[in-house]
DNA sequence: TGACTTTAGGACCGTTCGGTCCTAAAGTCA
DNA sequence: TGACTTTAGGACCGAACGGTCCTAAAGTCA
């Protein structure tokens, strides 16, 4: 198809490899230096396929996210009920050790007051998508008598949301698992009993 | 008491407001001049008063921690229950507009990646300290009958510390205040009724 | 006055930053 | 072969980085 010398890499893997970084640092503390060991790229490949380093950050944040939407709806799909996939989603947070990393999305959200406008979007549209496949998972367990109806799915997905950011940082923050394991267990009982009434 | 020229300037002064720039930026992107700019100070005052940059941070989360946590206390004791305590504080939490900031403490929390592990060791405190307070005011709820007993209060108190943070990162990624008002009240539920059996 | 200290300001430091440009080699196609 | 493109590598850029040092002025005390 194309003409030249092909590409001796494979771009949606190098993202990975850059994602990797911008995940465990963040975007400002992330040097070229180091976007350049981690893909293997030399800096010429690398600015002539992605640009510079806010493009290449975009791109990150894209195929990332839509990385974490996907592995999100395989395990909903695995799941005997959304309840239980919900559960295993929290469980993993809480599971991952504290020093590196955590979500690029969510670490993002936590940056966004040095980044652009465009950054911000993205980060929103991945929040909202990744908060659909926790609403797919709700309202099928209402559809199966789970869970009960008057709770309104979304409310209850964001606040799903909030505490898979929220346990992250406490995780960070070094508070205890087998602690953060008992409050995750209080959080599901909203998603086992009625919330109002 | 002491000799020579005194200082010209309130340091725990100059600390908050130097404490706002890295609130608002984070640690790695905010720059030496926007600190100078912001405290008003000369590089040598600066320097000669806190050393470098990072330990000046490391005053600055210091001297912010204890602030936030005496408000939370003096919080505590003008509300009417712990509850209600509570749940002014998630207010808070989302009815401050996205864009600018957030805790600092919890900002750090996120970042923790790049830095070292004095500060980790000092979020860390500070997320026990402030979850303390949350206790403080669950104990009392309980001890006045208007919370079930068998609830540990510390865990509950690791669920409210969870959505403070996790409210908060939805809060910045956009997401619409009143949606988030309703989970919101959602998770307070968890305050009102037996979470389990 | 003299001892002392802080002040603002700027010179200066080496390093690193993100980013551009160029070159020569190498791979792929018609 | 010739056309085309990517490759790695390095030279180079101006700017900003955090940080040190020095000076001259100014304020406070005994």
């Amino acid at each position: 198809m194309s003409i030249g010398r092909p590409l001796s890499f494979d771009p949606e893997q190098a993202l990975d490899r850059v994602s990797e970084v911008f995940r465990q640092r963040g975007f400002e503390a992330t040097s070229l230096q180091a976007l350049l060991a981690a893909s293997g790229l030399s800096k010429s490949s690398l600015y002539q396929q992605y640009g510079n380093k806010q493009r290449l950050f975009e791109q990150c944040l894209e195929h990332y996210g839509e990385r974490i939407e996907n592995e999100m709806r395989r395990g909903l799909e695995q799941a005997a009920s959304g309840r239980d996939f919900i559960a295993a989603v929290l469980e993993q947070v809480i599971s991952e050790a504290a020093p590196p990393g955590g979500c690029l999305i969510f670490n993002t959200a936590s940056d966004l007051g040095q980044l652009d406008a465009r950054v911000a979007r993205r980060v929103n549209r991945f929040f909202v998508r990744f908060r659909a496949v926790l609403i797919t998972a709700l309202e099928q367990d209402q559809a199966n008598g789970l869970l009960p109806e008057p709770v309104a799915a979304r409310d209850l997905a964001n606040v799903i949301m909030a505490s898979i950011g929220g346990l992250r940082l406490l995780s960070k923050g070094g508070m205890q698992q087998a602690e953060l394991r008992r409050s995750c267990a209080l959080i599901l009982t909203l998603l086992e009993r009625p919330a109002h009434r």
